[in-house]
RNA sequence: CGGGGAGUAGCGCAGCCUGGUAGCGCGCAUGCUUCGGGAGCAUGAAGCCGCGGGUUCAAAUCCCGCCUUCCCGACCA
């Protein structure tokens, strides 16, 4: 391709309102312009990005055996209506009317419209297992969109879903899918971890997130420093702690102690001169169907997700106002365990073997210190309710876990038969009886792919592409095109590389030599030939690589054979 | 939805407080010079000052309403 026949539309200034590196990076490098709030036109840079990932993806999918379609984008209400979700998946599901006001809605997902098309298809166990796959646009009406395509509203993702005969078969094809991703991620040149992840309102037995590890990521993962043990802190359990049960001549003397207008942890710690781990944090939550509490040390957090777990409550948030004082009876920040009445408490295992606590006490402007558990309060079971981090022990072996960030590229799921039964898609086994096939699903974003390859591989001066998915192998800079000679070299050089089936760019925009430059880190091409005077004047190209800023100069005769030796190694 | 910013030329911004012919840098076009890391000079094109209402002789500027957008939070395969 020649630049002067291309269109990329480099910017020099960030524009302002990117915030994270991939977002302006994408913008600057001519690959995305933004439309509306997380709506983005590709551009025909960030086209060829997109495809080159895609086709990876596509790859390894037909590699796995997975079979590729295209489903519709615009989905009828019933369907959703017959598993549930239209009414449970809430704002996030773009709904709209057609001229006859029947109502639709955007796919956000497909799980319904692969369903109804392998009920349709599939009626005997001889017809399975199968994958059905696609690689197309989804609508998601996102709360906040940002940072770009790592969390637009409308985005291309691959999903897929397998469908069985039975737990077993499901299993091997989740498997599949598995190494599947592992190849992908793999073959796309990230730095990237599986991690087991909370199956969200979709259900289904196990889980496991793809996440690309990069500092920026939206998520944070625990990972084992001793075995391969790595979870989303969503998810990520925490070995049940050894209770040493204090004991009872070590408790002091319970008090009320005035904490005038003190409502958070800090405020108390340093009133008290104590430390937050000294510290019962005492939360009040809506269940939907009345309260709970929750108790965690001062000096951890509460994971919601896991409380919702536990309590295997449909809907849980942090109470508002006026149900903390009807539980407590005291504003915000002044709640504690001692005295609560008629509501549930659940504990953090942490909080085992603590002693001579500080806690709210339930009044106004009122702490209670020496607070001790079975003396001065019960709770109704202790429970793993609390986020893991650094230092935690592993609940597979024991030892510390670290933290780490990342941005989920990938998320596979085991349905089971969440929509095969709400949906009858049932087939016949050997014996002639009916059964709802077990399913799978399987996604990637592949924007976000991108946006996660560019967050973990760029430098001050732009993008730097992983080999596979960059636009271009190589870039040929043509100094000066208004001279003759260097022209006729570079085209040389273009059509040889060509010829070999080499990606080439060939800069032949009438610019000066610092633009090209500049330009070519900001796109990130791997491998750069540089042809000027001293290619006319001795012969000489010069070869650099974008990664490691390593330079080379070549003779003109060996030219091709030196760039097309170092391809194997970008 | 709560809190906080911002909407003025393609991009980045000033002007607004104190109302009076809409500016700067980059980019774009043309010409000359230049040409191995974002050149110099000259000339030029380009604006519904987010939208609607109001105040005023006069509104980018003051007042009211709305929209959009970004950040933090809540939420989220």
């Amino acid at each position: 391709m020649r630049y002067t026949q291309f269109l990329i539309p480099t910017l020099r200034e960030v524009p302002a309102d990117a915030e994270v590196v991939s977002h302006q990076l994408m913008l600057r490098s001519g690959m995305i312009r933004k439309l509306a709030a997380g709506i983005y036109s590709t551009l025909p840079l960030g086209e060829r990005v997109m495809r080159k990932t895609a086709q990876i993806v596509r790859e390894e999918m037909n590699r796995a055996g997975a079979l590729e379609l295209t489903l519709p984008f615009v989905q009828p209400a019933e369907l959703w209506h017959e598993s549930g979700r239209w009414n449970a998946y809430g704002k996030e599901l773009l709904r709209l009317k057609d001229r006859n006001e029947r109502e639709f809605c955007l796919g956000p997902t497909h799980e319904e419209v692969i369903t109804d098309v392998a009920r349709g298809l599939i009626s005997s166990y001889k017809q399975l297992p199968v994958t059905l796959y696609q690689l197309h646009i989804k609508f998601r009406d996102e709360i906040r969109p940002r940072f770009g395509v790592m969390r637009a509203r409308e985005f291309v993702m691959k999903d897929a879903y397998s469908f069985d005969a039975d737990e077993a078969a499901a299993e091997r094809s989740y498997m599949k899918m598995y190494e599947a991703y592992t190849n992908i991620f793999a073959r796309l040149g990230l730095r990237f971890r599986a991690v087991e992840a909370d199956s969200g309102p979709i259900g289904g037995s196990f889980s496991h997130e793809f996440m690309v590890l990069a500092d920026t990521g939206e998520d944070v993962i625990v990972t084992c420093t001793a075995c391969d043990y790595a979870a989303n802190t969503e998810k990520a359990e925490i070995r049940v702690p050894d209770a040493v049960e204090a004991a009872a001549d070590q408790f002091g003397a319970l008090a009320r102690v005035a904490t005038p207008d003190m409502r958070t942890i800090d405020e108390v710690c340093s009133f008290l001169k104590t430390g937050p781990a000294s510290v019962i944090k005492t939360l009040v939550f809506d269940t939907g169907e009345g309260a709970v509490v929750a108790l965690v040390r001062g000096d951890h957090d509460i994971n919601e997700i896991k409380l919702k777990n536990y309590l295997a409550c449909s809907e849980l948030a942090l109470a508002d106002e006026d149900l903390i004082e009807k539980v407590t009876g005291a504003p915000r920040g002044f709640a504690g365990p001692e005295g609560l009445s008629g509501v549930r408490i659940i504990a953090d295992y942490g909080l085992k073997g603590c002693f001579n606590m500080v806690a709210g006490g339930n009044e106004r402007d009122m702490h209670v210190v020496n607070l001790n558990f079975v003396r001065d309060f019960n709770v109704d079971a202790f429970a793993d309710i609390r986020l893991a981090g650094q230092g935690d022990a592993c609940p597979r072996c024991g030892k510390p876990l670290t933290t780490t960030r990342g941005i989920e590229v990938g998320h596979i799921f085991k349905l089971g038969t969440k929509y095969s039964t709400s949906m009858r898609a049932e087939f016949l086994d050997a014996r002639g009886e009916s059964h709802p096939m077990v399913m799978g699903c399987y996604g990637i974003g592949v924007g976000r792919t991108v946006a996660a390859a560019i967050e973990q591989s760029h430098d001050g001066d732009g993008i730097i592409f992983p080999a596979p998915i960059a636009p271009f192998t190589v870039l040929i800079v043509l100094v000066n095109p208004t001279d003759a000679q260097q022209h006729q070299i570079a085209v040389d050089l273009y059509e040889k590389l060509l010829g070999h089936g080499v990606e080439v760019l060939l800069d032949d925009r009438d610019e000066r030599p610092g633009i090209k430059f500049k330009d070519a880190d900001l796109i990130g091409i791997p491998l750069r030939v540089t042809v000027g005077r001293n290619a006319v004047k001795d012969g000489l190209i010069d070869i650099k690589w974008r990664k490691t800023g390593a330079q080379a100069q070549a003779a003109l005769t060996d030219a091709v054979e030196n760039v097309l030796e170092a391809l194997p190694n970008l």
